[in-house]
RNA sequence: GGCUGGAUGGCAGAGUGGUCAUGCAGCGGACUGCAACUCCGUGUACGCCGGUUCGAUUCCGACUCCAGCCUCCA
């Protein structure tokens, strides 16, 4: 069995296999830290840890890059609006993007390379773009790339630079050759942040800066490029451009992308303004019940973000760490089944949501272990957070999930004591007294659940 | 207009040419003092119309509707 991809360039799957024997090169583009992460954001970061985290349990060696973007024209915008420097703004926005990761239980990348620590890279591919005849210097300052040089253009996206002059959208610029070029150098307007150029003062363009990065980090050819679903046109298909006719080798070799996370049937983005940063959710939300949200959809399909979905996705996760309590995960004899479907579902493109079934059935088998044949339990308990663990889901304590975290109405003592009082009541069969306690701590959101060893409680609020 | 992708049971969401997705909710039963948790059982679901086939939700074609990209956006 081998690991099959999707791969937005073939509109296929095809089995990974690595340029270089069992190391994967991935690189990402990340975040323009210009504001807080959204939860669109949020799901290409958990999409393509559990790219990474699985395809090293599968033995590869993995290298992940994702960029961080920390010049452009919406950074600058923002900052003057702050009125803050720069720098300032995007390390502020870098530190609450780990943070928020973090919190999503995101392993960070092995490298994210800042366009500001690159200016050097971006002009030397710069320069060899002009010097190949694929990029230009126009009058006004600005380096242009000629779009109509690089004969695989459009590739990715199945577009052809004729048809796409009638397509009209496109904005024309005074100094360029072509309606189709984009820029590559940006001359700096007087006040803004500069470094200098042959071409003059300016600041890199977007598209270039990955080209740059994923070149000097992972080489000019690697395996699996990836990012959000409304990258891939023009920003990838100019990254493409400009690197394969920089280096005159193939670039990436697979191109991944996730869908779109949708509010009301519409994509959820900064131009709509419809969106959720990750900070706001979490002070509603167990970040693992959001992380939990993203992975039972299969990534490239669209998620709708609700209220009730978020609901359903705690639910689920009430169920897993209910099964989990009580048991001492112990190594043991499994029946090798769950992780068999769970490995054949994750190696068809990463489908979480059919890896996910498996683990619930994993769960009913856990439950019923508890019950009839307890020895066996531990076993399958460990069996079920080591494959959880794979997509970075049920890492916890039980408790932590079911009784910690959030705000509790009432300290723990005090439940316990209420709890205490309702046994002594039902110890002398006062169920009327019994009953008023477990209805009071209902009501606040304290579910009981009366078991063989004793009475224990979950905090589920609503 | 061009290019992608989608339409699955009450909701969410996988998948398959002919026996089960899975979760939540519902219903019946077991457990319980009663519940909750858990377990067992339970659903004539596959947009519409044709075609291929012994058989199609699954393959092919048309149609309708929806979303994404074509402009900064993950």
């Amino acid at each position: 069995m081998s690991v099959r991809i999707y791969n937005t360039l073939t509109r296929s799957k095809a089995p990974l296999v690595p340029l270089d024997s069992k190391r994967v090169r991935m690189y990402v583009c990340g975040m323009t830290v210009y504001d807080y992460c959204h939860l669109g954001h949020g799901r290409v970061m958990v999409a393509f840890d559990v790219v990474t985290r699985y395809l090293r349990s599968r033995g590869f060696a993995v290298e992940y890059v994702r960029n961080i973007t920390d010049i452009d024209d919406k950074i600058i915008k923002r900052a003057k609006e702050n009125g803050e420097p720069i720098d300032a703004l995007t390390a502020r926005m870098i530190d609450a993007m780990h943070e928020d990761e973090a919190r999503l239980n995101v392993l960070r990348p092995d490298h994210e390379p800042r366009a500001t620590a690159h200016i050097d890279d971006i002009q030397r591919m710069i320069q060899t773009l002009i010097d190949k005849g694929h990029a230009y210097a126009a009058d006004n300052g600005d380096v242009y790339y000629r779009v109509r040089s690089f004969a695989g253009y459009g590739k990715l996206n199945n577009r052809n630079p004729d048809e796409m002059r009638s397509g009209a959208r496109i904005e024309v610029g005074e100094a360029k050759e072509d309606p189709l070029d984009f820029v590559l150098w940006k001359a700096a307007k007087p006040g803004e942040t500069r470094w200098p150029s042959p071409w003059g003062d300016g600041r890199p363009g977007w598209h270039i800066e990955c080209s740059a990065m994923s070149t000097c980090c992972l080489g000019d050819s690697f395996d699996i490029h990836g990012g959000g679903p409304d990258l891939t046109f023009p920003h990838h298909e100019n990254e493409i451009a400009q690197s394969e006719a920089a280096t005159g080798k193939p670039y990436a070799k697979i191109w991944m992308h996730a869908g779109a996370l949708r509010v009301n049937d519409e994509k959820m983005s900064k131009s709509l303004g419809n969106f959720f940063t990750l900070r706001e959710v979490f002070e509603h939300h167990d970040p693992e019940t959001v992380r939990y949200l993203l992975l039972a959809s299969h990534y490239r399909s669209p998620i709708s973000y609700t209220a009730d979905s978020l609901e359903d996705a705690r639910r689920s996760l009430v169920r897993f760490y209910t099964a989990l309590e009580g048991v001492d995960a112990a190594v043991g004899e499994v029946d090798g089944s769950f992780a068999e479907r769970f490995f054949a579902a994750m190696d068809d493109d990463f489908n979480t949501a059919l890896a996910l079934a498996a683990l619930f059935d994993l769960v009913r088998e856990l439950n019923r272990a508890k019950g009839e044949a307890p020895r066996l339990a531990p076993a399958l308990a460990f069996e079920l957070k080591r494959l959880a663990a794979i997509l970075g889901l049920l890492e916890r304590a039980p408790s932590d999930f079911l009784r910690g975290e959030a705000t509790l109405p009432l300290p723990a003592e005090e439940i316990e004591a209420r709890i205490d009082a309702r046994a002594q009541a039902k110890r002398s069969r006062d169920f009327a007294t019994a009953d008023r306690i477990r209805d009071e701590l209902d009501s606040l959101g304290i579910v009981l659940k009366d078991g063989r060893e004793g009475t224990s409680w979950v905090f589920d609020k609503r």
